[in-house]
Order: C-alpha cells, then structure tokens, then sequence
DNA sequence: GATGTCAAGATCGTATACGATACTATTGTA
DNA sequence: TACAATAGTATCGTATACGATCTTGACATC
C-alpha cells in the first residue's frame, strides 16, 4: 500500500492527496525539480504524475511554463458541481436498483469514520467526504463511473479550497445518512431528490471569494480586529 | 494545426486519431520504441502521450507490460454507452435554453460534411460523427463537458471497433438532421428523447465480433506519422 | 506428451544530460 | 524617475543510457 507499483504512481497519489487535502492551494506552482527532490526520485517521475493529474483536470500544464495546481474559474465551478449533480444522479439511480444491506452498511461505516473525524482536523475530514462519494460510485460496479466521479469530487474538492469560507462546518455528514436512508428505502424519485439537495447544500456552503490578487492583510485581519 | 506545441502533442493526437479512426484496433499492443521510431521522436515523448491516453481510458497499460489499445469488456461497453446518454442528456438540456441560430447553422454544416463523407471511406464518416457530438458539447461552452464528452466519445468509437459488425451503414446522419430539430424548437422533453433514441440506435448497431490478429504496428503508422 | 526451469531477447521504469524557452533582475538611457 | 535592453537564472522538453522486469522459446524432467 505504501509502495506503489512504480514511483511515479507514488508521486501521483501522494500529489493528488495533497492538493485534494488543501495543503496544495489552487494557483501554487509545482516545479519538477522540487517536487522530485522532496519526494527522493528524478523529474522524469515527477512529469508522469503531473501528466497524470493534468488529464484529470487537477493540475493545469502551460508549455515551457511549468505545472501549478488548476484555479477553475467561477464558471467552470458552476459547470462542475452541474455535471457533478448529473453523474450523482445516474449514480443513486442506479444504487437503488442493486444495493445489498451488506453494502448499506458499508456506507453506515464510512459515515461513523466522518463522526469521529468531525472533530479532528479539516483535512481528513475532508477527504472521508469526498470518499463517501467515490464508495457510492464503487458500489455501482461501474468501473467508468468510478472514474468520472473520484475525479470531479476531487475537482469539487478544489473548488472548495477556492471558494468556500474557511469553516464550512460539518461537511454534511448527517445528510450522507439521509442518503443512505434513501437508497434503503430503494425510491430512485427520493433518492435522487435527496442527492440533489445534498449537492446544492455543498455548492452552497461555497462562496465567492475574489481568487484574483493576494487577499488584502486588511481584510483579513478585519475579521479578527472585531474580537480583540 | 499541424505543428502542435510539443512533439508529446502530436504524438498524443496521432494516436487518438489511428485509435478513433480504428486503424489501432482494441488490444493492438503499442510498443514506445516502435511509435517512437515510426514518429521519429524518442520514447519520452511516446510515453507522455501513452500516459494520457491512458488516463482518458483509450489505452490501458500495465506495469513492465507496456501499453496496449484497450478493451473494453461487454459489460464495460454498456455502462459507458449508459454514461454516455446521462452526459448528453445534460448537453441537449443545457442547448435548448441558450442555442443561436447561427450555431444551428453551425451544425447543420457539420452534418452536411457527414453526407459528404457518406460515400467515401469508412474512418472519416466514423470520426465525423462522433465529432458531431462533440461539436454538440463544444456549444454549451462548458469545458470540462466538452472534455468528458470527447473523452467518451472517443470510448464509444472504440467500442464499436470492437463490437459493432464491418459496415454499420450510414451513421445516423438522418438522426443528427432530427435532432437539429428538436433543438431548434427548444424543447428540453424532444430533444432529450431524440437524443436518447440516437444514442440507443448507435448502440443497438454494435454486435460482438472477433477481433482479428494484428497487422504490423508500423505499416499503419506510417501514414500518420507523415501528418503529425 | 505435459510440465517445469532457465537463458536470451524484448520492453519497460527511471536517472541523467543537454539544448531551448521563459522569467528576473540589473544596468543603461531618455 | 520611468522604461527598454540584456545577461543570468530557473525551469522545461527531449534524447539517451542503464538496470529491472517480463516474455519467449528451448531444453530437461516427470
């Protein structure tokens, strides 16, 4: 699991986590030679991976400029969370169709590792949220599906570290288990409506943030000078 | 045109194209040496481009085993065909609200350059009409639309490589004129269930056949490697 | 005749090297 | 002081080299 079956696998992953957790912010360079020096292997590994992440949206590539984490724009969120919203759908619809109660408690399970992480740190929990999503697809069985999703999750992922306020709260944990509720009743008309609103809640906890010029020190302390 | 950015570029959409056009059929092996050398590139660049076609789901490759056309299985194929209709259901929903004249004109054009490839060979029609669909996606000016839809078409070409018998006849070019239609009336319902119609036709002309043994890798990119 | 073993060849993964391109900071000039 | 030219640096694109892994076929063994 740690070992990868190639280096450059490695670097993928371990790259795709870090901008999925934020700790890569959308707009930061990502420079071969660092990247590869940090990491312990030649640039050539490196490229792999960023061609990798770049074909999935995740990175943007400028010839002879160089790598950085992609900064969707406003509209293409807006076109993101909507395409997310149709393949979720197709998703539920599909679920309710062939889930098994053994799979229904898969989901419980995952939910209970986001409660516990509720508390912890953002990242991780921000990860198991995303994940919850990528479980649902897995248990179509639809291999493709499951590609079009981990991938616009982490792109939605993205787009919350560019437009979401600092503190989203609890990541709507208690909505996964109205999803879940849902797809043990087995109504595609419920489930799908519940999915929907599940989708629009996280979109709206996004909000506009001017991404273009370094936030102003001003503006950021304004926050804080009211408590002091 | 022609003279793409990168050699990486040009290897990356010679490929695509010998893919699309089925002159690289499914599970065709595709060695970097011999690409690189019927290219006259190096296997660095050969790699990056197997590298995204890979993650585009046209090629598979697997670790120490190189690179192959990918195969997709029956059940595969049918969940992409099922991806396929949930994304260009969105595409027809989202041109009904916002479609131009001169943007049906736009289409209408592209269709009579189908009738004109109607006569002639088979691989220009074929990539003509997923073009289409991609011309469909391209109007809604949503780029990561644009992409999956390209991505899956390009999947759905693949698929009737393998599936579909020698001569599908014309490839509904009398449903792209309805579909026009449909869309120039504006209504979501039509436009939608012409679209649905389409793509269950397209589906329904594929049927599994054996995929032969394979002619020599070079002989047949050598005509490409002359327009790269 | 079937199966296991092993060596030779093919192919890949990765590191490194070199030329090319883009960025940056300095200097000179108006 | 403001701006243009330029040199220097950083970074990338690509080629090549070497070790590692896989495949293939021959041969020995059961």
């Amino acid at each position: 699991m740690d070992t990868q079956a190639t280096r450059s696998d490695a670097i993928y992953y371990s790259l795709r986590r870090a901008i999925i957790e934020q700790a890569l912010l959308p707009g930061m360079k990502l420079p071969e030679d660092a990247i590869g020096d940090q990491f312990g292997v030649s640039r050539t590994s490196v490229r792999n991976a960023l061609v990798r992440l770049n074909a999935e949206g995740l990175v943007d590539i400028r010839p002879n400029r160089g790598a950085a984490v992609a900064e969707p724009t406003l509209e293409e969120a807006l076109d993101i969370f909507s395409l997310r919203r149709c393949l979720e759908r197709e998703v539920v619809g599909r679920l309710c169709r062939s889930i098994t109660e053994s799979e229904l408690a898969e989901l419980e399970a995952h939910v209970a590792e986001e409660e516990k992480a509720m508390d912890t740190s953002g990242p991780l929990s921000m990860r198991l949220a995303g994940e919850f999503h990528i479980l649902l697809a897995e248990l179509t069985g639809s291999k493709p599906l499951v590609r079009y999703v981990s991938e616009i999750v982490s792109r939605c992922s993205l787009i919350l570290a560019l437009y979401s306020r600092p503190h989203s709260g609890k990541c709507g944990v208690d909505e996964h288990l109205q999803l879940i509720d849902a797809l043990r009743k087995g109504d595609p008309e419920t489930a799908m409506h519940v999915m929907e609103h599940h989708l629009g809640a996280v979109q709206e906890r996004a909000q506009i943030r001017d991404p273009g010029d370094a936030p102003d020190i001003r503006s950021i302390l304004s926050e804080y000078a009211r408590t002091a």
